[in-house]
RNA sequence: GGUUCCUUGGCCGAGUGGCUAGGCAGCGGUCUGCAAAACCGCGUACGGCGGUUCGAAUCCGCCAGGAACCUCCA
């Protein structure tokens, strides 16, 4: 089923329709972290952003190779001129090797990951197992002539690239005004411009990661890793290329100019890019001191949290913002997130119990191709997830038993449903927490539902009450319904 | 300062020229011993001022407010 999709390109500034190069596959690329901080609400952006691509173009039919990497070296501190990088400098305030950061940072993030129901990507690789493939790059740029050694450091030349190339074609920047409008740094005498970036760079004496090249020992340059990687698992072009907003200018500028110096083409057909999480209308982020990690959502150790959070209602609160808007982080909006993905599951998980009709009163067909069209359309989730709770009034309805359906079209719901909420959306049911003795468990509170029908049938509606109200002290919701009673455990 | 973008009902958030999503909250009702859940009904919102048009939240201009990028960042 190789639907037609659209996808925004941020390089035409248009939805297009999604060509692949190889029909009926799919070569794409996301920045993934830089691991040298706790996994945040903005790194769930692009994470769950590409994850819902990575899915539905995998239900769609396609074989998708998803590269994903660890960014694990580099990305100099700004501040700081003697090369000293953000992985290394941590690592010094807390007194561990490099590498130990960067392993507690990474399974951090996966940790974060599994919690979120991202799917691992095909392939993830990290910078730092990939310093031969870099030093490969930098060799064949400054082959083709757009790089300079300059003590030991190689520099990417940007004027002389912008002279027959397009330096500024993702971003919409022009290289004159990025010329007279670039921050004149101090000690950046090494560079030809102040435009120029880093493909390799000296270590410093006290600089801890390190490796040797053919220009001095020291480390890639900011931008190098994802266009040597790319090419290493996606070949000199490939599909989508995907990130945040925040990473288009200089990072994927810079990528796309490396990628067409080292090889001569372009490799990315169709760049996409996630906006960002705010908070009180600021963007999200680490280095701003205002982002609240993963784990705190889950525990609600914040002052900004009023609750914890689960990471589903994370999850379908992302997924119901486009995920090339803003969306600003609110408890309240986070509580609507909460009850309204409670009564989709709710709903969900019922409709194979719905009784069935003779005829049916509803489209479930025309249903189906809503949601679909509004997925096919650069991915348009909170509309996706609209359609779907249209589904779900005819799922509560059929389940009172005033809404007519044939077992074909209950059939045909549960298909979609399970397709788009589990499969697609990556939405699943809250396990509940304590679940050690849940057999048992059940049984007493089964027990106790049957003395309380009991009551019930006497009349008997201070027994009936006691027993609701102190199971609901304890974390039970009793529902009374027309045939019997349920329960089940509050979150 | 430069470049780009945003401003939608109590909150969140779709929608890009006419058919005026959805969720949460609120109000009224049905059901129920009561409650909860569920269902039914109820809100005509698009920053301000002009303009284009038969018609604008949607296009154009100006103004106001905000953001991202220009420096590591998802």
């Amino acid at each position: 089923m190789l639907q037609e999709i659209q996808i925004y390109n941020t390089l035409t500034r248009k939805k297009e329709v999604f060509v692949p190069i190889v029909p009926g596959k799919v070569g794409m690329y996301v920045c993934g972290p830089t691991v040298y901080g706790p996994a945040h609400l903005g790194h769930a952006r692009p994470a769950i952003t590409f994850d819902l691509l990575f899915r539905f173009l995998k239900h769609l039919g396609y074989k998708v190779r998803y590269v994903r990497n660890i960014t694990d070296v580099g990305h100099l501190v700004a501040d700081a001129d003697e090369g000293e990088d953000k992985i290394a400098r941590q690592a010094k305030l807390n007194e561990l090797e490099p590498m130990e950061v960067v392993q507690i940072y990474t399974n951090d993030f996966h940790h974060a990951m599994q919690m979120l129901n991202v799917e691992s990507p095909s392939i993830e690789p990290r910078a730092s197992g990939h310093i031969i493939e870099q030093i490969e790059e930098v060799r064949k740029i400054l082959n083709s002539g757009y790089a300079y050694e300059s003590n030991g450091s190689v520099y990417f030349d940007v004027e002389k690239y912008a002279k027959t190339n397009d330096y500024g074609i993702l971003s919409g920047r022009k290289i004159e005004d990025l010329i007279s409008n670039t921050r004149t740094l101090d000690g950046q005498d090494e560079k030809h411009s102040g435009l120029d970036f880093a493909l390799w760079k000296k270590a410093q004496p006290e600089h801890i990661m390190r490796w040797p090249s053919p220009w001095s020992d020291g480390f890639p340059g900011w931008h190098l890793e994802c266009t040597a990687m790319s090419t290493k698992y996606l070949g000199q072009t490939f599909d989508i290329h995907g990130g945040g907003m925040d990473l288009t200018f200089p990072h994927h500028e810079a990528e796309i100019a490396q990628a067409k110096a080292a090889n001569g083409k372009d490799a990315v057909h169709y760049w996409m890019h996630n906006n960002m999480i705010t908070l009180n209308g600021q963007k999200m982020g680490k280095s701003l001191g205002n982002a609240i990690s993963l784990e705190q959502f889950a525990t609600g150790d914040h002052p900004l949290l009023a609750q914890a959070y689960s990471p589903m209602t994370i999850r379908f609160f992302m997924l119901q913002a486009h995920y090339r808007s803003t969306l600003d982080f609110s408890n309240e909006a986070l509580q609507a997130a909460e009850k309204g993905l409670d009564r989709l599951m709710k709903a969900t998980e019922k409709i194979s119990q719905l009784p069935i009709s003779e005829s049916s009163s509803v489209n479930i067909n025309e249903l189906k191709n809503n949601v679909y069209a509004a997925m096919s359309d650069d991915l348009n989730s909170p509309i996706a997830i609209a359609y779907l709770f249209d589904g779900v009034k005819i799922i509560n309805s059929a389940a009172d038993e005033k809404t007519a359906i044939t077992a074909t079209d209950r059939d045909e719901l549960k298909a979609l449903f399970d397709a788009f909420i589990y499969e697609i959306l990556g939405l699943k049911a809250e396990t509940s927490g304590e679940s050690g003795n849940n057999k048992v468990l059940t049984e007493v509170v089964d027990l106790l539902m049957k003395i309380r029908l009991e009551a019930k049938a006497n009349k008997d509606w201070a027994t009936s009450d006691k027993i609701r109200n102190e199971l609901a002290a304890i974390g039970f919701d009793i529902k009374d319904g027309k045939d019997g009673v349920s329960w089940e455990f509050k979150k």
